[in-house]
DNA sequence: ATTTACTACTATATAATACACTGTAATGAA
DNA sequence: TTCATTACAGTGTATTATATAGTAGTAAAT
């Protein structure tokens, strides 16, 4: 899958998905891979730095089937932050199809 | 607008512009720039790669209102790395579709 | 005891776009 | 005639998100 077209949707994917419900990492790697090609190595960093601007909040929970689980969830910022995003994402998409879908006689 | 959502879409827009017949710089920058927030000094070294590397033909016409214009022309090789991107750009957002659309009870 | 699945995390490299330019040609206004 | 403006082509440096390729630790199954 081209590397390129994932810059800044994946964080809104990971935005949109924590607002539904509290997710812990590993469960959002599973989550969001199962439909876009990613890693780990990828989503870990992003979790971090969305967390540090404010976006999220985080806690522990033991799992009985590994090791403890940190679980994030969105804060009020995070939210606002989401739908402001969601909406410049529809934008965007709007203009891609605009350009794109004008009638290809190919 | 988020900078980070262009990546890689801006070469398929180019592609899917430029296949449907030839256009110059100058001219294809107000195009796509009229549905996405663009700046010049992003298509032309775009248009210099994709040119490198086989995807556009160039020849140079006197314009009769400022200086010669530069043609960008589509390429065999051009068209198919068009496609292929086309359908690889319809499975992405289908699968971010996936997880953004899923009910947000928000 | 060893393997496997689950979970969290990180350093370095890659690569596309933004920004802020340079420079030329034609045209119209002063 | 000179100057400003618009049309047009191009480039170098910075920014920044993701990929790659790891480290490391827990619990359950064999």
């Amino acid at each position: 899958m081209n590397v390129q077209f994932k810059k800044g949707v994946l964080e809104l994917c990971v935005l949109v998905i924590i607002c539904r419900r509290d997710f812990y990492g590993y469960e959002l790697v599973q989550t969001i891979s199962s439909n876009i090609d990613i890693s780990e190595g990828t989503i870990y960093p992003l979790l971090r730095r969305l967390t540090k601007d404010g976006h999220f909040n985080t806690y522990i929970r033991e799992s009985g089937e590994g090791p403890p689980r940190k679980y994030y969830q969105i804060t009020e910022k995070g939210k606002e932050y989401k739908q402001a995003l969601l909406e410049e994402w529809n934008q965007f998409i709007t203009g891609v199809n605009n350009l794109i879908e004008e009638k290809d006689i190919t």
